[in-house]
DNA sequence: AGAGTGTTCTTAAACGATTAATGGTGAGAG
DNA sequence: CTCTCACCATTAATCGTTTAAGAACACTCT
């Protein structure tokens, strides 16, 4: 079966209709002092009957605007979308779906070179972009942050970008992460921190020792592990910290892959969570709540990072301003099964 | 801080190589026959210095074509994302981004009305689209069906439909499912059925009572339950299930999500699994492998479907034509630890 | 009657590319 | 010396809209 006949065009309408094209679009855009009531009654009668619909490339081409918006997808460990990416994909939609923006979708996975995906991202196919979670050398940052396009990033941020940033405030989120088990009892904190070639990373491991620090506690070297974000990294970082320093009573997670990895190790050496080890996580995926125990982590509002970052974005497009700005929100603690005073302590004494 | 100066077109190349712009459109497609290579080069060099690169809407405009497929969204509990969509989406990206066809994302959910979707897509503005499985009810569906627009199903079939449609061999797979329970001993199985509104829970139901028909086992209708393929429904299912027929050996859910919800309705009645019941999922979402116990469970191959989905629609797009076929991929079995033989029973007798 | 004012519609020039048709060279053939 | 042909570049039409500028007409006002 053989699809596609000829669009039909403004020419048309304008022809069955008996008016110039130039009342057509008038008509359309309810340009009222523009025309007749009963000149607009034929046009939408024609427009009806042929089942017209202006072409958006024509009307993007003489606008100088096509009112989408590019998101650029970073890879992630083999993949471009993953439950984070996901979320915040679902709030820039929730936000510009009803504002009559379409999202393009640009991913840097998968593309033939490194660059091709300047193709389809700085050929005026987009009035504007929103990187999620970009890497500090990511490609798409360096040319974003130079290009003369609206951009914003979500989901990341860089103390000395020019671009707006809307992020979790992971620093804050450890802080009260490793503050609430030091108030249930703990002293013997680890930490599982990230690669610390993401600023994410470092500011957790300095928010961790922060905490630490006005706790009065002295933190050892090898009470924290680095891993990679993975959960493989992080049953190997843990299983060395079990290793070197089995004296802690409690871990807090750069982010909950690693979390997960943790139990594993935790469980393999023979011991309990919460009893013998407590365990916090951080991100709040979708399989926290299921893992054995269910973890009790910090939760990011993923959703509400790519709705806002997708505000900013269109405010920028337009406004034709753009501010350099950092928004972060807080985020939530969720308490779930894995984490317990230290055994032989009484909460708040 | 402001942005967005202006484009460099064409006319500005044509005007810095000294050539006219035909010239540099012919150089930039390579149309060899057609400029010497000392143009060539001078074009070249003006377009680097420039900075220039071709406006796609201005293309599109004079080819009639945008090489952009749409992806078109519909709604699932409270969300347009979901794990099941996210992997599709992965694999349509896989196969569509190394080709150079942009994926436009078309959300059927936080539009102001229920067809103002149309406006996005019915507009010029993709050469196809791929429904990621839609309702019986769809609108999109309904529109595509009728459009004369190269488009797809990926993640659902309609046995009526004139769409080709990708999809996993559900039937098969909940029949293979079924068939092992009962080669490991089982036989007084049940069976929690999808909605009865959507063509796969009703092909899900059929192949299971299909194959225990074949295994000679009579099957009473208080061994199935029908939920909405949410978690909540799924447990009010199992709960009903397992006040009215406490015999069961073994069930097999419509998909992973009423599999977890069983879960916890099996707990809560005091029961082990699978010591005391077996429980098989469908599906093979990110959470199964995280339940407790870890989630036996038949997998799509939703990214495969994603891929194939691709495949068809822009063979659809490049050759004009539009086969009518349905493609049906295998379940894989992922044997985890939610089934065990019936309590007495010996393996393979 | 002529000028001024509104209303309603049309004309025509964009927007930035592609491409068929055309033109102007110089070389080799007759 | 002209004709043909290949080669290379240009001209101009085109895609489907928007929109500024202008035209036609009916009023009102002086």
């Amino acid at each position: 079966m053989s699809i596609r006949r000829k669009r039909c065009t403004i020419k048309e309408v304008a022809a069955r209709s008996g008016v110039s094209v130039a009342t057509v679009s008038n008509v359309l855009q309810n340009k009222s002092h523009l025309y007749s009531p009963e000149t607009a009654q034929r046009v939408w009668q024609a427009v009806r009957e042929l089942g017209y619909r202006p072409s958006s490339v024509a009307r993007s081409l003489i606008r100088q605007r096509t009112d989408t918006i590019g998101v650029i997808l970073e890879e992630r460990q083999e993949v471009v979308l993953d439950s984070y990416v996901m979320w915040v994909l679902e709030g820039i939609l929730e936000y510009t779906v009803p504002r009559n923006y379409p999202v393009k979708i640009i991913s840097m996975m998968y593309q033939q070179s490194p660059d091709s995906f300047l193709a389809h991202v700085d050929d005026g196919s987009v009035d504007g972009v929103i990187l999620v979670a970009p890497r500090t050398h990511s490609v798409a940052l360096q040319w974003a942050q130079h290009a003369d396009i609206p951009a914003v990033v979500a989901g990341s941020t860089f103390p000395d970008s020019v671009l707006p940033c809307v992020d979790v405030d992971d620093a804050t989120a450890i802080y009260r992460a490793v503050q609430w088990l030091i108030d249930m009892g703990h002293r013997r904190i680890g930490h599982l921190a990230g690669p610390q070639t993401q600023w994410s990373a470092r500011r957790r491991l300095q928010a961790y020792h922060q905490a630490m620090q006005n706790a009065g506690i002295a933190v050892e070297p090898s009470w924290v592990g680095e891993g990679r974000y993975t959960l493989p990294s992080g049953k190997e970082a843990m299983e060395r910290l079990l290793e070197v320093t089995p004296m802690l009573t409690a871990v807090v997670s750069g982010n909950d892959w690693m979390a997960m990895g943790a139990i594993e190790a935790i469980y393999q050496r023979g011991l309990r969570i919460p009893e013998d080890i407590s365990l916090m996580g951080f991100d709040d995926i979708d399989s926290a709540q299921w893992m054995t125990p269910p973890l009790t982590t910090m939760r990011q509002p993923m959703r509400q990072i790519g709705a806002k970052a997708a505000e900013l974005l269109i405010q920028q497009i337009e406004t034709g301003k753009r501010a350099r700005e950092v928004i972060l929100f807080p985020a939530e603690l969720v308490v779930r099964q894995s984490v317990a005073p230290p055994r032989g302590a009484r909460c708040e004494q």
